[in-house]
DNA sequence: CCATATCGGTTTATTATATGAACCAATGGT
DNA sequence: ACCATTGGTTCATATAATAAACCGATATGG
């Protein structure tokens, strides 16, 4: 493994759980020499892609990602058109939506929105990674993402969430090919317990998912008037997402 | 040079006029050898940091820095708090205005907004990276900055913008001096030829300057009455995203 | 239409750089 | 007062980065 993949691996270990982490923690969860990690952190500190604060000189991600954030925003714009559409649908459809974004092969949430039409809701965590198998994202990402992509996701050994979560990667193949011709997923319990969730993918310039968009729901709110509301939706704002994006669905909706 | 810092120096190349980058380009504007540069490349695609587009392949910043940005916002939200109050700072003058952030020896761009209260206005580039010494955001930066920073800035060459720029380290440190006493700082065409400007600093957690809010204006258009409310309402604003940061005005001024 | 320049990418012997065990000093809990 | 843990540092060793030359493809221009 290269130096410079060492580095940005470290950057992996921050999450929405674990925004701060120690030198020792780092070296710890990395696998790496403590030493190693130090000079590491210290070159990423040097660029501002980490800082260290307060009196335990704890990391955390720094500003030097928000220059490289709204650069990338200024070509490939996502998340705010996806913040928009994410608060509509929340409030047209009275649940949590989120627009999650493929980045190799991690796809992680974007933005989110509440809708205060229920007392109960789907929450969502900042910055989350989402497994593809296990989520109605994943799979709707997947299911146009070529063969290398999914392959490699299902080669390797696929987290049982919940009791309900499928594992089998041909059982999820099979999936993949119903979803690439219905245009939506669909996911019952498998991340969360107790979440129903639809979602459709989201497409940038040469036709390749960027993403998707997902509306999430208490399972015992989705009755059938409910559950067809949510697919309509969320096909309706995905494409008109793809089109803000300057995307296209592929022709050949599988393996594009 | 560490072999981190030289993948990391790359990604300092891409700006918003340039947002894509061919091969043995970044190997011209870095200095490093072209078989270098593309194996560093491909580390930073590897995890996301950069993407390769269209038939020329060429690189730019790719979605792997969403994922960090949206973590870096939620423990220093920096960038959805200036998104509130330049825009409703921008139509209470009536002239264009924006929030700079420090990274390091670095000030960029973080976000602006425009008023369409008058039709000629001052412009703004997407994360574009400020000069300290000729920019009101920076000399305010600067002013409320350790003495390490002040002096690695004011050691090296600085940069004669226009005719009107200050490039003599001990002239800008009387200045420094003024503008950390009278809380804001002042630029008339340090920068851009007839762009006048006010700006004053941010703090965040412990009292560390974290960026700047300020107000440009074209210069033949701040007559007394204009600069006394711009003066007075970007100081009033930057004191209320200081209060939203969490952060606190250093009890004394100078060289925290 | 051929010659040439430039592009992204690859190879391989050489060399510079990263590594990690051991070691500090400081802090905090028992 | 002690032990455990923290962030940080050292330096001989070993591993990983480097750069010149090369390749095939595409574009340019006379």
């Amino acid at each position: 493994m290269g130096t410079t993949s060492k580095a940005l691996s470290l950057l992996r270990l921050f999450s929405g759980s674990q925004p701060e982490i120690g030198l020792t923690e780092l070296s710890r969860q990395s696998g790496m020499n403590k030493a190693t990690v130090y000079r590491l952190m210290s070159d990423l500190a040097e660029y501002g892609f980490v800082e260290q604060v307060g009196a335990d000189r704890m990391y955390r991600i720094g500003p030097g990602v928000m220059r490289l954030a709204v650069l990338r925003e200024t070509s490939v714009p996502l998340r705010s058109i996806a913040k928009e559409h994410v608060r509509a649908l929340a409030e047209e459809i009275g649940e949590t939506t989120h627009v999650s974004q493929v980045s190799g092969d991690e796809l992680s949430t974007l933005t989110y929105a509440y809708s205060t039409k229920h007392g109960t809701r789907v929450t969502m965590e900042d910055a989350e990674r989402l497994p593809f198998h296990a989520t109605s994202s994943g799979l709707s990402v997947l299911a146009y993402s070529n063969a290398a992509l999914v392959d490699s996701i299902l080669s390797k050994q696929l987290d049982k969430r919940t009791p309900q979560t499928i594992v089998d990667p041909q059982q999820i193949r099979d999936e993949l090919k119903r979803i690439s011709l219905r245009g939506y997923a669909e996911s019952v319990s498998g991340f969360e317990q107790d979440v129903h969730s639809v979602a459709a993918p989201i497409f940038a310039g040469g036709a390749t998912v960027c993403g998707a968009l997902a509306i999430a729901a208490p399972v015992g709110r989705v009755n059938g008037a409910l559950r067809s509301r949510m697919i309509a939706a969320v096909q309706d704002r995905a494409r008109m997402m793809t089109e803000m994006m300057g995307g296209a669905m592929p022709v050949s909706p599988d393996s594009a």
